[in-house]
DNA sequence: TGTACATCAGTGAACGCGCGTTCACTGATGTAC
DNA sequence: TGTACATCAGTGAACGCGCGTTCACTGATGTAC
C-alpha cells in the first residue's frame, strides 16, 4: 500500500510539480482517508523525498532497459525513438524526469539534488556506451550534448500551445541528435509511418490540442 | 510603483516558480502593505500573467540586444557567450524565462502557454537569421535545433549538485552549439580566459557551490 | 482450544497556520467654481 | 484666493478556506500461555 501510494505520487509529482502534492487527494486516491498517511511517511517532506527517488529510479530504469532490448550501436536509435516522441510528450506522468522536474529540482533540498546528480549521471553514462568516441571523456561528453538537446527539446515542446510547433520542434531534435535525416523519407523501424509518428514529423496540415 | 512589483514579481517566478508568489510577502518587499495589492492588479492571477509576459519580454529584448549588439555572422557567437555561462547559471532571477518556467507552463493558462509561444518563435526567429541553411525553413530548424541544446544544458546544470558537473555541462553544449571546440585552447573573444570562463571550462580542479 | 493482550492499518474530528481577498478608513493631491 | 469635493494610493484589521499535522479511537489479525 505504501509503495502504491508513492508511485501515485511519482506519477503526480511529474505531471503537476513537486509542491501539487496534497496529503488528504493523496490518499483519497490511495482510497484512504488522510489520517492514515503518518502510519505510512514521517511528514510530507518524506513522501515526497520517497516519490522523487522513485521517479528519478523510473527513468532511469526505462532508459536502461532501452538500451538493453537494443542491441549495442543501436542504443541511441531506440532511445531518441522513445525519447521524442508524441506519447512521452503526452504521458508526462509516466515519462522521464529530467524535463519535468529539473527546474524544480535546481531549488530543492541537497537530497533531491544528490539522487537528480546520481540519476542522471548514470543516464549519460549508459548513452555513452554507445559512442564512438576517440576516448571515454569524449564518449560522456557526446552523451551530455545529447541528452541536453533531448530535454531541452521535450521540455518546449510541452510549454508551446499549438500541437504542430511541438511537433515540429521534437522532429528537429530527432534529426539533430541522430544525424541528418530528411523529413518523411525514413523512420526508425524501417516500416511505414504510424499516424503519430506522422504527425510528429510536423506535418503542418494535421493540428490538434 | 505598479511596474516596480511586476519586474519584481517578475523576477521572483523564475527564481522560485509561478506558485511562489505571495501577495503580502511581494507587496512588503516593495515596501507597501497586502491590502494597496488591488489597487494595482486584478487579482493573484493578475499579477501573475503580467509578471510572466515582463519575463518573457525581458528574455526576447535580451536574446534581440545581443544578437544586435554583434555583427550579422556573430549573433550566435555572442548569444551563446552569454547564454551558456556560469553568470546566466547562477543569476537565475534576471536569466532567459525558457529554462526557467517551461515545466510550469506546460501546465499553465492558455494565456501564459500563447505568450510563451510568442516569445519562443521571436527568439527562434533572431537566431536564425544567422544561419546558413539552404532555406528559411532550414535556417528556423536548425536555430531550434540550437535553442534546445542551450535550454537542455542550462536547466541540468542548474539542477545537478556539483560546480564541476555543472560547468562540464556549460562547457559540452558550447562545443556542440559552436561546432568542435577543443576546451582550453580558445575562446569566444580570441582574448584571454577569464577566471569565470576558466571555471567554466571545466576544470575539475576549481570546484564551488 | 480458548482467553488475554499486542500490533497493524487504518478512521475521522479537530487544531493551527498561511494566505488570498475584502473592506472601512485615511491623508495627500488635483479640479471646479 | 479660498472652499468643497473627487480621486489616488495607500493602511491594517478581519474573514474564510485549504491544508499539514495530531490524536483518540477502532476492528482485524497475530502471538503467548
Amino acid at each position: 500500500m505504501s509503495a502504491r501510494i508513492v508511485d501515485s505520487a511519482s506519477a503526480r509529482i511529474r505531471e503537476r510539480g513537486i509542491e501539487s502534492i496534497k496529503v488528504a487527494e493523496l490518499m483519497k486516491s490511495a482510497g484512504l482517508t488522510h489520517g492514515g498517511f503518518y502510519f505510512h511517511f514521517k511528514s510530507r517532506t518524506d513522501l515526497i523525498d520517497k516519490a522523487f527517488a522513485r521517479a528519478m529510479e523510473g527513468s532511469v530504469d526505462q532508459w536502461q532497459r532501452l538500451a538493453e532490448m537494443a542491441g549495442p550501436g543501436e542504443r541511441l536509435q531506440s532511445i531518441v525513438d522513445y525519447y521524442l516522441a508524441e506519447q512521452h510528450r503526452k504521458d508526462v506522468a509516466h515519462g522521464c524526469a529530467l524535463p519535468a522536474l529539473s527546474a524544480e529540482v535546481s531549488r530543492s533540498s541537497t537530497s533531491i539534488r544528490r539522487r537528480f546528480s546520481a540519476g542522471l549521471e548514470e543516464m549519460i553514462q549508459v548513452l555513452s556506451e554507445d559512442m564512438r568516441g576517440s576516448s571515454k571523456k569524449a564518449a560522456q561528453r557526446q552523451a551530455i550534448a545529447i541528452l541536453s538537446e533531448m530535454v531541452g527539446a521535450l521540455l518546449l515542446a510541452r510549454a508551446v500551445d499549438r500541437a504542430d510547433f511541438s511537433a515540429e520542434i521534437l522532429s528537429v531534435a530527432r534529426e539533430a541528435v541522430l544525424g541528418t535525416t530528411p523529413r518523411g523519407q525514413r523512420n526508425s523501424q524501417g516500416t511505414t509511418k504510424s499516424a503519430a509518428e506522422h504527425r510528429a514529423s510536423g506535418c503542418e496540415r494535421c493540428s490538434e490540442t
